[in-house]
DNA sequence: CAACGTAAATATACATCGTATATTTACAGG
DNA sequence: CCTGTAAATATACGATGTATATTTACGTTG
């Protein structure tokens, strides 16, 4: 089912002042186009389409497709929220953890492309701070809360990427094959069924909390706020 | 620079029997060519080259270019080699995330792929296996290995692929661009100078210390072997 | 040993993709 | 009003994955 060519028939030239497209605009179109289709099926003839306009047009403000993404993995993470810190230290880190998870639940087609692009330092700044603010407050030193911020933000990401993109499948494997499977690595089957079968939000959170334990214990006596 | 033409004159039907392709060598091909060039630039044609043939010889062998990349994924996987377990159940740890990083070096244009892919969870249970196996030594019970199993597994391929494919680009980002970020996220900035420029390796081993140590924190009394 | 079915290759073709280039149009500034 | 230019269309090219048709020679069977 290809997106059919309704009827474009416009003629070349500059257009009015109010039907010009604007780079805003495009980068808008793209971020809803991919939250449908997702990223494989997204093309510029057919974001093109979606504004009633030859993709070409598009080159008028974007210099090309990878810009586009770009643009769009910086506006969705200029969407996220980022909690302002009430709470211990803890609780702030898992705040933005968790904001962040939610984001990539709420748009499962974009999540990568935001976690992925190079845009990434610029745009991710505001939710950097949040967690180093709350690191700052456990009286990490600068080293350990660069450490504990890479450790925390790589796991929050990687989980993320993990639940939208390979718990899926996982959950669709055949029973054949897992018995295959026990065979020759029981423990690893079994393992398999208790990261695949819970619930993954309490699955993130002790993830997570194993983490933080994992900087208390370093530091055992953080400064009282 | 595109790969020439080289000539390739051979007549259609059955080869002989010893110039036949078989679905290994494809494989194995294509691991090398996608070593060598990524994966953004592996065609079929590319790889159909590279083996003296056309490319739609190679779907008398596989079903598509997915299934080839597939089979690749699980080329690589299978060549990793597993440490069986000597020394403390954490350096145990340690170890297999060391070989796994050490594979990741190794191969850059192929982690990803290796990582990715649904071929995943039948070529790692080797690595799993040692995993848990480890964990099992600390006194885990079975619901606290899958935790930090899965914890430990995100943590480590989440760095490897920072490391990888992110970190280059982070460190070729313009001063000037840094400086506009300092003003208004100061902790953010100073943050990512200690993250980009120490030695990743150790970066990466602090970070995993500390998922080790919050094991260790949930869990102060492990058997002793 | 001849006939034949079929496995494994080539040959060709198509839709789709990103985008380079050329053309067209209408607004904006002198 | 004239003109330069911004922003659109139109067209075209090279790649890509792969469907389909064709060709060839191996292996099997009479």
């Amino acid at each position: 089912m290809k997106y059919s060519a309704q009827n474009t028939k416009k003629k070349p030239g500059r257009p009015a002042p109010d039907d010009a497209l604007t780079p805003d605009a495009v980068a808008e179109a793209a971020l809803r186009l991919i939250d449908k289709v997702g990223e494989e099926n997204f093309s510029m003839r057919h974001l093109g389409q979606e504004l009633r306009v030859q993709a070409m047009a598009l080159y008028n403000h974007f210099e090309d497709k990878d810009a586009i993404l770009n643009a769009v993995a910086g506006l969705l993470l200029s969407k996220i929220k980022v909690p302002q810190g009430n709470g211990s230290w803890q609780s702030r880190v898992r705040d933005v953890a968790f904001n962040l998870r939610k984001m990539a639940l709420q748009h499962p087609n974009l999540f990568r492309l935001a976690m992925t692009r190079p845009t990434h330092p610029r745009s991710a700044l505001p939710l950097t701070e949040a967690f180093l603010s709350a690191l700052a407050d456990a009286g990490l030193t600068a080293d350990e809360q660069a450490t504990t911020y890479h450790a925390c933000f790589l796991y929050t990401r990687g989980f993320c990427l993990w639940e939208i993109e390979e718990l899926p499948h996982s959950r669709e494997l055949q029973s054949r094959e897992l018995a295959d499977i026990a065979d020759r690595y029981p423990r690893a089957a079994a393992t398999r069924r208790l990261i695949v079968e819970p619930d993954p939000q309490q699955q993130f959170e002790a993830g997570l909390n194993m983490i933080l334990a994992g900087v208390s214990a370093t530091r055992p006596r953080p400064n009282k706020k």
